[in-house]
DNA sequence: CGACGCATGTAAGTTGTTACATGATTAG
DNA sequence: CTAATCATGTAACAACTTACATGCGTCG
């Protein structure tokens, strides 16, 4: 599906940047739906350029480290707009290691189970807090401005992000709970 | 990580099979968190006997179909168990090719917006709709048994893909509000 | 001057998808 | 008889990860 070129292109259309731009884009602000090493990127940005969908300029960072600024063309601009304007079917569910552990729970003694539950808990406890402090520092959580600025996209694709990590959270409360009650019952 | 690995081993461990109910299990039951294409599973499957972790016995299907009926072995057995228990690190967030064409909304009219969210809305509620059909001919809602028994972890990831689901619908609905509450609000 | 971050790339390997390829069995 | 399903495999390709490899800039 060539989902990465059009992550790129669309980053790139934002702003023009380098590829270690993208990298750190990636990395920090796009991680909750999309990611990248830089062993991906740097190849690819050089098939968009060969392809005439970016171009760059050489930039000098000091005397002697030269990055390479990628600006969008034309034609790149219309192939992403015209990816991002395609309807697509529903995408395989996401594949989740720890979902599959859980289905073999029953090979699992019960603290064992316990112990997995609790683990995953307070990694997802932290995750969720770490997205609730962007949230807050985020500037359309402030001020609601402009539907159309990039800040929405940020704004709800994060809010989102939130939503999952309640609802993952949730679920694994409901598991716990739920094996704690079998777990000492009868007395 | 060998995820495909231990996903067979522990589906062996179930119950011996072949590779084409391996198949037909991923995709039908597996599917809310792992899955695997036929071409992926025969060489795993060869892969894993020659590591010695399963064997398989020559069935014949009639009279002269041949199906390899897989069986784990103690080896096999210990890999998995030793897997199953192992805490592991959060895995990255599952790519979401949607969140991030919601990420670069700016790029789009209100109209397309609001046809691409409602296209997702669609498709979601027809998903959670099989899902609920799962959980309401699903066994284990009907007699809560026994937590030890295979049921128990069908039931709980089950439950944990219509929860993911029903919040990814809220996220879309919310979504879709806030959009049209910005596209006719002066009037 | 040392540590950390900036900056760009390649190589080897793993994982996963799509397509190619074949043939038997069963239900209508 | 024919279509769907059962059954097993390989080949080519695409996507992604890990490791290798190098060198500059800046802050303390």
């Amino acid at each position: 599906m060539r989902t990465l070129k059009y992550a790129i292109l669309g980053l790139i259309n934002r702003n023009s940047m380098t590829g270690y731009d993208l990298m750190k884009v990636f990395n920090l602000e796009l991680v909750n739906f999309w990611y990248a090493k830089h062993s991906q990127i740097y190849p690819e940005l050089k098939k968009l350029t060969d392809d005439g969908l970016i171009t760059y300029e050489t930039v000098l960072l000091g005397d002697k480290l030269e990055k390479k600024l990628y600006s969008i063309t034309q034609e790149g601009r219309k192939d992403f707009l015209n990816w991002l304007a395609k309807q697509d079917q529903l995408e395989p569910t996401p594949k989740d290691i720890f979902r599959l552990k859980t289905f073999f729970i029953e090979s699992m003694t019960r603290e064992e189970m316990l112990k997995q539950f609790y683990y995953q808990l307070d990694q997802r406890k932290a995750k969720l807090k770490k997205l609730e402090t962007s949230m807050s520092q985020h500037p359309y959580s402030k001020e609601i401005s402009d539907i159309a600025s990039p800040e929405y996209g940020d704004y709800i694709v994060l809010k989102g992000a939130i939503m999952r990590e309640h609802t993952y959270i949730d679920w694994l409360k409901g598991c716990i709970k739920e094996i704690e009650s079998f777990t000492k019952p009868h007395f």
